[in-house]
DNA sequence: GACATAACTTGCATGCTATGCAAAGATGCA
DNA sequence: TGCATCTTTGCATAGCATGCAAGTTATGTC
């Protein structure tokens, strides 16, 4: 797995590293192999030279070491998006600052791939990564409600980077906050998740077909559009 | 709970509505009371006055009894788009089918209410839910997709009822059909279902402060308008 | 009305998932 | 080396989920 990202810290990171680093490989290699919903913690955790209760302490769930999603990812985006000209629209801002995080993530390659198989075999699974999105998606609103706010031409570039470090919001506590959110940027939000989702599901089912990237610009090009009906 | 709809049928059936709508409806009145993630399925059984096993008789999982969608509602949305006049764009013709459905759920109000009460407290939940909605999509697109290939005004407005009864498709019996399908059927399916999500979100955390009609119209006008920043 | 059939419910047995707790082991640092 | 801290682990416990066989209840027919 990504042994290389974040190589600093002591023996013990490294080792906590490892030991996430073999669960999760174990697991996809696993699921791969046997079918998803067949594997066990407790095969996983056989293979990947652990205790069922250790695993436990790395994943809150089962299901949770298929989600491959790098935690830093959603700030990433976000930041990209409130550093982006400001008079680019939103929905193009968005996209741009998606496109950048998602060609990372295209360039491994393989490993890309072989998630998607399992998730796309197991709808179960692709839905609970779809959670992980969506817990960014009211963060991510709350990005483009701050990118409006500070409206085109009336935004300083520096003083945009989030309120210093927002220290990593504990689950489900963007319940409460999403009442004082407007409509649209929820909308704007949820509506870019989803097109992702569905680029990369579009796109890996028949990968050799297009290249991912051509895929995604087609569908915020629909997006941007208004959705109208294709030519034929 | 809607003791009304399809009041038809011998006694067996009655009585099985009645026991599914008896764990559905001591489900969320146990988690509106108690928080629903401490509501057990030991706990829905008894208020509802049957054995653990029967509940999971009428559902597949704890979680799918907070799940509230009427099982017909996909199949009168497509129905509905399909039957909607030649020349209206896609966006319009999706957006009118479902304001037509969710004009009836919005009669039951208070079920309604109380739902979206329950849904938001548990963003887990949420997700289960619209796993059900996901798996609408598939057939959502479908129905897209039809309704383009006999283009407008190439369609003869009888022949378009989906192919006689297809028989309640399989679970996950979308994921290999869903190679067949194009990108733009997908997305826009995928868009509205995304949508109706928002609207619904952004009303249940201010009910009185617009009609939820009003909201769906604004979500579906900044869609059919390409998503621009709006006006301060 | 009685009967055979099919459908529904139930308890039991079993296995997987998940959490708390306390003891044992590994690491970091002086 | 020795102490403080973090991590792992086994054990106990509780909830989730399924299969099976036996008991109960509708349905349709005679």
């Amino acid at each position: 797995m990504s042994e290389k990202s974040a190589p600093g810290g002591g023996l013990r990171e490294r080792k906590k590293r490892a030991t996430r680093a073999a669960l999760t490989e174990a697991a996809v290699r696993l699921a791969a192999e046997h079918g998803a919903e067949k594997v066990t913690v407790e095969a996983i955790s056989a293979a990947a030279g652990v205790s069922v209760r250790t695993f436990f302490n790395y994943f809150d769930t089962r299901d949770d070491v298929f989600v491959l999603t790098d935690a830093e990812t959603g700030a990433r985006v976000r930041r990209s998006l409130l550093d982006a000209p400001a008079d680019l629209p939103p929905l193009l801002a968005l996209r741009d600052a998606m496109a950048a995080e998602l060609a990372e993530a295209e360039q491994q390659h393989e490993l890309w791939r072989l998630h998607g198989e399992v998730l796309r075999a197991a709808p179960h699974l692709m839905v609970r990564s779809l959670s992980a999105h969506l817990a960014d998606e009211t963060e991510l609103a709350e990005a483009v409600a701050e990118r409006l706010r500070s409206g085109p031409g009336t935004r300083a570039p520096e003083s945009a980077h989030a309120p210093a470090g927002a220290p990593a919001a504990p689950p489900d506590a963007g319940c409460e906050r999403r009442k004082a959110l407007d409509l649209y940027p929820r909308l704007l939000a949820a509506v870019a998740v989803t097109a992702v989702r569905v680029s990369v599901d579009h796109w890996c089912a028949r990968p050799e077909e297009r290249a991912f990237r051509d895929v995604f610009q087609e569908v915020f090009a629909h997006l941007a559009a208004g959705l109208p009906a294709p030519p034929a």
